[in-house]
DNA sequence: GCCAACGTTGGC
DNA sequence: GCCAACGTTGGC
């Protein structure tokens, strides 16, 4: 079992919304980077454990945690001319990008926020500190995610 | 295959 | 709104 960082901008999709979504579940899909695309596909399991992470507000931080409840499959988002993620060069036969299925387990009453992560030592050598990350996914140790659900349980 | 230009992400 | 980082594109 694995888990992971899913960062969403929270004025698109909040982990409000996912609370509020039937069965608490959404497609996480419009991933349109390589390196995460291969994530998805082939990593990323059903019953995966992932922190939501809330980009690009306010208040950057992670919000709570989700299930992975369907392993990697194909995104449709890329076949539909409508779609803000339409992809021309997918196609049914020879498909580019993949999508997962995620399920919310927590919403945090707190945000931990990416100021806080930074006061911690212990947590120094995760991705999503370091200079310059930009992939919207990354993988978390257990060590890092123990420890971040302690920092939320306090607050 | 190199690399400059460009676009996007995301913290601040 | 600014800017650093970095992925992608496209000319050569």
């Amino acid at each position: 079992m694995n888990y992971w960082l899913m960062k969403s901008e929270p004025s698109s999709f909040s982990v409000d919304d996912l609370a509020r979504a039937p069965h608490r579940t959404t497609v996480w899909d419009g991933v349109r980077n390589f390196q995460v695309r291969n994530m998805l596909r082939d990593q990323i399991n059903k019953g995966d454990l992932a922190f939501f992470y809330h980009s690009g507000g306010s208040t950057p931080g992670i919000a709570g945690t989700m299930k992975v409840s369907r392993s990697g499959y194909v995104d449709a988002s890329a076949f539909d001319p409508q779609d803000h993620h339409f992809d021309p060069r997918s196609t049914l036969p020879k498909p580019l990008w993949y999508c997962v299925d995620v399920t919310l387990v927590k919403r945090f009453k707190c945000v931990v926020t990416l100021a806080e992560l930074r006061q911690h030592a212990a947590l120094k050598d995760m991705l999503i500190l370091r200079r310059g990350n930009r992939l919207s996914i990354s993988p978390v140790s257990a060590i890092h995610w123990q420890y971040i659900l302690k920092l939320a349980a306090q607050t």
